[in-house]
DNA sequence: AACCTGTTTTGTCCAGGACAAAAGGAGCTC
DNA sequence: GAGCTCCTTTTGTCCTGGACAAAACAGGTT
């Protein structure tokens, strides 16, 4: 056997890691960490621990930690870190005990029982209050699971199909819509969909007319779509993960692209943290802002 | 005004084109293209002209033409190279007036028609139908419209939505379901999941337990996801760009690491294309190879 | 605290060399 | 002519080590 798949070569690494080829050459000169083996060629072979070590150094430094600070702690202590970061719990019990039964769901990987509790919850609660009051909360402690390591890869899919299936359903079931039309996407290296979903099924459920280009739209294709598509608003997800200055650079371009008659929101956590705001850009902190802001622009309008 | 945007770094190529940074450079040093002009710290600035060649030169290379051939040829002559590739045209014709009359409303922006167009398609044919004889010409049209530059990024991902949109409500509209139980993914690189939902519609409606775990999944953890949850048939999908000797090697690697009594079935272009079977693993080199799939394993089970 | 200003840290870029993996082609056999 | 093996060319990815901009930090001033 000439392959040993639990040694990864480095764009393997790069690819399960999310840290660039050249950042992890970097690292090795630097601070001597990672330590890859050679194969016969000379070519970097990261044992398994090694990588596991990075997926942790990788997530403390979106969190805007300094890897210079981290890179010699055990793996052992950067889980400690991570598990520390888990603040901002669900502030009501209710919607709490609720998350924490569907997040057990997930881990047992009972996944007919997940779309069945999903759906009846969505029932129960309505569309509006289903997305503020359970989702979002729900998101969030997705999130927190993942960074902390306690769910891998398969339950954060899984998690994300169920309620992409869901959300699509009920975005699909209302059609139609009037003003305002909202033209709904993300920036290039923005992959999380869930944000922008909710924020549609909120905008459709109170009547506006939304069109989704789904994620990764280049900014001069965003502009040029929403002229041609006579939109009223541009709205941009941004996940906890995307770098803050890349965001605001972006809408800063797009915002004078754009003509003034559009306007241009955008939420989530990337910019909810960055307090600098950027004149003609409307930031929604809170998913529990969206509707609040629906009304602003319809009241602005009727003047 | 120290920057131009429309001259572009080169990360935002490899970001635009999809051709890696180490491509990029070594392409300049063998070839004499791309020619980018340098800034004052002497980085890459590609012109859009420039990025707009490399656009069409990778999509002609995914295609497996050389580079070598193709680099000293014209903008124009590129683009009809791709033109030239639109075998394969539908041959119902009914179908193809409706796929056509399809494509004109994505290509105009007309959102609210597409949707409601599919969705009488669908009501009209009956899901099963709608899959075969309408989703999968369409796909390979707006897939070949990409490929030859008639339709740019937004309506591509406007299709996209729409379909998703249309196939996640058919499918949770199901619900439930019986063996087999039937878990559906695709590997890494491969991020093209219409593929996966068309499947998950033809198989949830013959009453099938489908789970999906979406688009990119490491082969380590859909060994695991299918041993814990009791699957039948692990089932992965693989677009037209997917390199096929990488769709090979992870499937002999998968079926090796999976038990004997749980089935490895593989569809789409990529794997089509290739003849040489693997041992243990099913080939669907059709969409409406699916549902005879799974009848002749119902029957193999009774057996 | 809010605002500058210099310093340190960090990531991305560059050049040019090397070589494995993939594709193409030539010659052979059935 | 299809299928096979072996050889050549093409192509992409990896390597090293140097440079420097951009971001984060720290310290002093208003």
């Amino acid at each position: 056997m000439s392959k040993d798949s639990s040694k990864l070569a480095i764009a393997a690494v790069e690819r399960e890691t999310g840290l660039p080829k050249d950042t992890l050459r970097m690292w090795e000169r630097r601070y001597g960490f990672p330590q890859p083996e050679r194969d016969e060629h000379d070519e970097r072979l990261y044992p398994a621990d090694q990588v596991e070590k990075l997926r942790l150094l990788k997530r403390l430094v979106d969190q805007g930690m300094r890897p210079g600070k981290l890179i010699e702690a055990s793996i052992e202590a950067l889980s400690e870190m991570l598990q520390a970061r888990q603040e901002q719990s669900v502030d009501c019990p209710a919607a709490a005990s609720r998350c924490n039964s569907i997040i057990e769901l997930l881990r047992l990987h009972r996944s007919e029982d997940l779309r069945r509790t999903l759906q009846q919850t969505l029932l129960k609660q309505g569309l509006q209050a289903f997305v503020i009051d359970t989702l979002a909360p729900l998101n969030a402690l997705v999130g927190n699971a993942w960074l902390r390591g306690e769910i891998q890869v398969p339950e954060e899919h899984l998690y994300t199909e169920q309620v992409q299936n869901l959300l699509r359903s009920a975005i699909n079931a209302q059609g139609g819509g009037q003003r305002p039309r909202v033209l709904l996407t993300t920036f290039p290296d923005e992959l999380h969909v869930l944000g922008l979903l909710m924020a549609e099924a909120l905008l459709v459920s109170e009547g506006a007319s939304c069109v989704s280009l789904g994620t990764q739209m280049p900014i001069a294709n965003i502009d040029s779509a929403a002229r041609a598509g006579g939109f009223d608003i541009v709205a941009l997800s941004f996940s906890a993960a995307f770098p803050g200055r890349q965001a605001a650079d972006g809408l800063s371009q797009l915002r004078a692209a754009l003509p003034d008659n559009i306007a241009l929101w955008a939420g989530g956590r990337a910019i909810a943290a960055r307090r600098d705001a950027i004149p003609g850009v409307s930031i929604i902190t809170d998913i529990r802002e969206t509707l609040p802001a629906l009304e602003a622009w319809r009241a602005a309008q009727a003047a």
